[in-house]
DNA sequence: GTCTATACGCAGATAGAC
DNA sequence: GTCTATCTGCGTATAGAC
C-alpha cells in the first residue's frame, strides 16, 4: 500500500476489474481510466493484457502459499489446534483479498486458461499436504472416519463459496454478508460444522 | 432432446459457450459455428445476445425450481430422509446440468448481471425454506444446533463447488472427478458429513 | 429461414512526438 | 513515462436479396 508506483496502480486497478468483471469483460480502457492514465500507457508497463492477468495471478498464489506457508501453529499442537489454524488462516486471506477469491474462483470454472498456467497443478501440493494431515489423524482415531480427499474440498467448497459468491448471498440474507458480526458468524459456523463432523463419539 | 428445432440448437450451444467462456468470452460467432449457421441467422430467432443469455438464465433456474418443487419424498417422512432427499435431488441435479452450474456460479460471482435480473433474491425462496426447515427440526431436537443460514450456505458451497470447479479438481484429483466412482464418493461424504454434524450426539 | 453485405464501434497493440 | 494518432481485427447488429 505505500509504494503507489504507476506499475503497482495497474496492478491494483487490473486487480479490481478482473475480479468483478472477469478477463474478457475486462478492457485496458477500463484499467487505465480506474489508474487515471490512457491506454497506450498500461503497455509500457506490461507487454500486453495477458501479461498483466498473468502477474496478478502469480502473486495472488504466491501470496496464497505464503500465508499458508508461514502459519504460525504448523508445530505440533493437538490436531484440533491445527485444524482451527488451517480454517483461520484460509478465511482470513479470503476476507483479505476479495479479489484474489474471485479471480482464482473464475479460472477454475474457465474451461482452459488463455494461458498455459493450470490452477489444479498449482494447489495440487497444498491440497496433498491437507489430506495427509487428515488422513494421519483419522488413522490415529483422532478424527472420525470421512474420505479425506472429499473432506478437503468441502472445506474449500464451504469457505471460498462464502467470499466469492458474495452478491449472490447479497440477496439471500438480509444482512451484509460481509458485516463483522455476519463474518463472526460465518467462521463460528465452519469451525464448529467441522469439529461436529470429526469429534469422536467416544472420548476414549 | 427429441425437438432439434433450429432454436432449440442455439439455446443448448449458447448454454454450453457461455458455462465455459462466460457472457463476454462467447460471440455469437461461436455460437453460431457450434449450430452450424451464420451469425446473423440465430438474431432471427432473438433480438440480441443479451436475449439468448436472459433466456437460458430463465429456464435454468425455472427447471432447477421445478426439480427440488417435484421432490419425491417432500412429505412427512423422517428428517433423515428429508436431509438426504434434499442432497440427492440438488446432487442429482447439478451432476445432470454441468452448464447451469457454471453459468449460475458466474452470475454469482459477477458484481452487477447485464439484466436486471438478481439471482438472490430468485433463490431466496428456496433458501429460506430450506432454512426454515433445519431450525424446525433443530428445535425439536431432532438435529444438533448448528446456524441454519449458515448451514444452508455451507451444504450449496459443498455440492456445487464440486461441479463448478471441475476443471480445477481435473489437476488436484488422480481420477476424473465426474467419473462414477468419484460421484458416489463425493455423494457418499457429503451425505455422511452432513450426518456427522447434525446427528445428535445423545440418541434419546 | 438463411444468406451476403455492410454499418459502426471498440477491442488490443504499435509508432513516434514530447 | 505519458501522450496522440493510427493500424487492424473482431464484436454486435441491421438491411435486404434469395
Amino acid at each position: 500500500m505505500a509504494d503507489s508506483s504507476t506499475k503497482d496502480l495497474i496492478v491494483r486497478e487490473a486487480r479490481i476489474c478482473f475480479a468483478n468483471q472477469g478477463f474478457d469483460g475486462t478492457s485496458l480502457n477500463d484499467i487505465a481510466a480506474g489508474v487515471g492514465i490512457r491506454r497506450p500507457s498500461l503497455l509500457h508497463y506490461f507487454p500486453s493484457k495477458d501479461a498483466i492477468y498473468q502477474h496478478i495471478l502469480e502473486l495472488a498464489l504466491e501470496e496464497w502459499g505464503r500465508q499458508i506457508d508461514e502459519r504460525p501453529t504448523s508445530g505440533d499442537g493437538d490436531c484440533w489446534a491445527q485444524v482451527d489454524s488451517i480454517l483461520e488462516v484460509s478465511f482470513e486471506f479470503f476476507r483479505t483479498n476479495p479479489e484474489i477469491v474471485r479471480i482464482v474462483r473464475r479460472e477454475a470454472l474457465t474451461e482452459k486458461g488463455h494461458l498455459d498456467f493450470d490452477l489444479g497443478t498449482a494447489l495440487r501440493p497444498y491440497f496433498l499436504r491437507a489430506v495427509r494431515f487428515f488422513e494421519r489423524e483419522m488413522e490415529a482415531g483422532r478424527f472420525r472416519r470421512h474420505d479425506a480427499e472429499n473432506l478437503v474440498l468441502t472445506g474449500y467448497g464451504a469457505l471460498l463459496t462464502y467470499f466469492s459468491d458474495h452478491r449472490m448471498l447479497t440477496g439471500l440474507l438480509d444482512e451484509d454478508p460481509f458485516s463483522s458480526r455476519a463474518l463472526e458468524a460465518r467462521f463460528a459456523h465452519v469451525r464448529d460444522f467441522v469439529r461436529s463432523a470429526l469429534e469422536p463419539l467416544v472420548t476414549e
